[in-house]
DNA sequence: GAGCACTGC
């Protein structure tokens, strides 16, 4: 799964030397004089071409951590964490969690000796709130910059201040593309300005490495198509008729197109000789269950070929060995925020030239492979470089706040990577000023803006969260936030029917909506024995994600605890009346206080209304009220997905809550 | 009426 190929098993073991085999190991010297001379280092290094973890181990050798302070590496998945910091144990001969370990959430296998370590960069972030300067680090290398992740590009920004204080500290940037320039010209000073007596062009340095993967043939179509699935399909049957063995890796951009893919390659089956070899199609994308997805990890079958329909998936947080032949579509769905209706969308994108070089490379991991890219050589000229920065495409509120938290002032003037839009800074800044998070001079309030700012939670759940206490209903507050990180991933259908799940869904249902019927689901779960397995696959419930929630909420409670939050006795468990009001309605009332702003409500054909009446919403198919009634509901997510906007977890309100918890908000919308 | 690209704290 890691990045990092495996090296056959050795003959001789005291002649097994793998770092010296890898390209990066002749730019030793050149490398760590680079970083010792240079605050900044951008390594521009192909897949298999051992930066990830060589780098670490030249620079633990030579003694960056000889004063005990730690090199940190960061990943965008937690994956390539726990991963990558074995494979670096083991080279090192020693266990993991001692020199080399990981932190990632949830798990921290680290220690006292630990010089270095894995960590998501999310994680990196939030250290940063009790360490600004990262003084515990001599070297801070962020792998996998050119995905651009929100969380990276923020890392990038932060780090670039620190450095301005920090003569000692360097910095690493991998990146596989086209881009290191512009990271380079980022951290570089201005024309004419000095960095602790460093110019521009002493400031930092670009060191390129070659990689070691197989070469890839890439074909082009001539002509463009207009039906990249069925294209997909007929170059999937050329090469099972025509190449030689191999595995066949194809990218799509969803579940339906794989789906529709695969029923497309059953029927092509049919008609194929049967002196060839048997095809057998594989779906790989997040969302299907994990039994299912180990399938394409597994060995083809005796006189078979196995061809995996994938998504953005098998780009890069997943490999699969063998794969030979991959067909690329050229596109990729990806998310696009808009600030004026506060809508998510999931558009179809062409790829960037990265992804295109990215997946074409997955064709070459174990022998030289094919790549063909279902559109023309021009078409290829004429895409983007890199792929659009997350930070650029989405919902800025959990950001904003959590870079305010740190001390940034100026959200409009901070230093970022690529600009977001003024629109989205906006429109985030709007939603945590209704929230109370941030004053009318745009400071975080205290406490409440700096504990919502704490809590791993979107902003409108972290503030409903943090009033819980009021209403009386932490401990149920505590289970749902936990279930709503899960992000519907809490029921799975184990089987191929629907109706089983629908009859799951039902049993733990209730009048209020979705959040209290997830609490339902959780509190079951934990009175069964959360170990109980069977339990799960009884009621379509997902385990894993459920053991996730346990996790999530323990963690959520220890935030509230040093907070000085404590659920007390008197709540939660059976108590289902305390101080005159049902539960539910705690719970109803204290979501609106967090939810106000997504208020919508039902009209007689089923859909829904937001309060300014612009959009016709419809409940996802996932909601209890897909197929009941009802009038006002507070909603946790909006996301617009082939025209239609769905709208999912939801659970039923007065009115009259909504004046009466958001004054300001509903007066200012109503005029 | 019928569906979620992918991560992460």
């Amino acid at each position: 799964m890691a990045e990092e190929d495996e090296e056959s098993t050795p003959l001789l073991s005291e002649l097994y030397k793998p770092p010296a085999l890898l390209p990066i190991a002749r730019l030793k010297d050149q490398l760590l004089y680079a970083i010792e001379t240079h605050p900044v280092t951008i390594i521009v290094g192909e897949t298999g071409s051992g930066k990830t973890t060589q780098i670490p181990q030249f620079l633990y050798h030579s003694g960056w951590t000889n004063d005990g302070s730690q090199i940190a590496v960061t990943q965008p998945r937690r994956i390539a964490c726990t991963s990558v910091s074995a494979r670096v144990a083991s080279e090192l001969e020693t266990p993991l969690g001692q020199e080399v370990g990981y932190s990632i959430r949830f798990e921290d296998v680290t220690s006292s000796k630990t010089r270095i370590k894995f960590v998501t960069d999310g994680l990196l972030l939030r250290e940063m709130l009790v360490d600004p300067l990262l003084k515990r680090y001599s070297v801070v290398m962020v792998d996998e910059a050119h995905e651009r992740s929100l969380s990276s590009d923020v890392l990038l920004s932060l780090l670039k201040k620190v450095l301005r204080k920090r003569s000692d500290l360097r910095v690493v940037v991998s990146s596989a593309t086209l881009d290191a320039e512009r990271f380079l010209d980022f951290f570089a000073p201005e024309e004419g300005e000095k960095i602790h007596g460093l110019d521009r062009d002493e400031y930092g340095c670009i060191v390129s490495i070659e990689g070691r993967a197989h070469p890839v043939d890439i074909f082009y179509l001539s002509e463009p198509t207009n039906d990249y699935i069925e294209r997909a399909v007929d170059t999937i049957i050329d090469i099972h008729t025509k190449e030689a063995d191999g595995d066949i890796l194809c990218f799509l951009t969803g579940r339906e197109e794989i789906d529709d893919c695969i029923d497309m390659i059953a029927d092509r089956i049919v008609d194929l000789n049967p002196n060839f070899k048997n095809l057998q199609p594989l779906p790989l994308y997040a969302g299907l269950p994990s039994d299912q997805q180990m399938y394409v990890f597994e060995k083809a079958a005796e006189n078979t070929r196995k061809v995996i329909i994938a998504t953005n998936i098998a780009e890069a947080s997943v490999t699969i060995e063998n794969i030979v032949y991959v067909i690329d579509v050229g596109y990729v769905k990806l998310r696009a925020y808009d600030p004026i209706l506060g809508i998510e969308r999931l558009n179809i994108t062409p790829v960037s030239k990265a992804s295109a070089t990215q997946r074409a490379g997955r064709a070459g991991r174990t022998r030289a492979g094919k790549c063909y890219r279902l559109y023309t050589e021009e078409g290829f000229e004429g895409l983007e470089d890199a792929t659009f920065p997350e930070i650029q495409r989405s919902n800025l509120a959990p950001v904003l706040l959590q870079l305010m938290n740190l001390g940034i002032q100026n959200l409009i003037r901070f230093d970022y990577l690529s600009n977001p839009p003024s629109k989205l800074i906006v429109r985030a800044l709007d939603l945590l000023f209704s929230l109370g998070a941030i004053d009318d001079y745009g400071r975080l309030t205290k406490p409440l803006g700096t504990r919502m700012a704490e809590l791993p939670l979107e902003p409108m759940l972290a503030k409903a969260l943090l009033n819980a206490p009021s209403f009386g209903c932490l401990s149920e507050m505590l289970t749902i936030a936990a279930m709503m990180t899960l992000q519907g991933t809490a029921f799975v259908s184990h089987s191929d029917t629907t109706k089983l799940l629908e009859r799951s869904r039902r049993r733990f249902a209730v009048k209020e909506g979705d959040h209290i019927t997830l609490y339902n689901v959780y509190q079951s779960f934990v009175s069964v024995g959360k170990k109980d397995a069977q339990w799960c696959r009884d009621n379509c419930l997902n385990h894993k994600a459920m053991i996730k929630a346990v996790s999530v909420r323990k963690q959520l409670e220890n935030y509230l605890e040093r907070m000085g939050i404590q659920e007390s006795a008197l709540q939660g468990g059976d108590v289902k009346r305390v101080g005159g009001m049902e539960m539910g309605e705690k719970v109803q009332r204290c979501l609106t206080t967090g939810y106000f702003a997504q208020a919508a409500r039902m009209k007689s054909d089923g859909s829904f209304q937001t309060v300014g009446g612009e959009t016709t919403l419809w409940a996802h198919p996932s909601s209890m009220f897909f197929h009941r009634k009802a009038d006002w509901v507070i909603y946790h997510e909006i996301l617009e997905t082939k025209g239609k906007v769905y709208i999912r977890d939801l659970t039923t309100i007065e009115m009259d809550w909504l004046t009466e918890y958001a004054p300001e908000y509903y007066k200012v919308k109503k005029r």
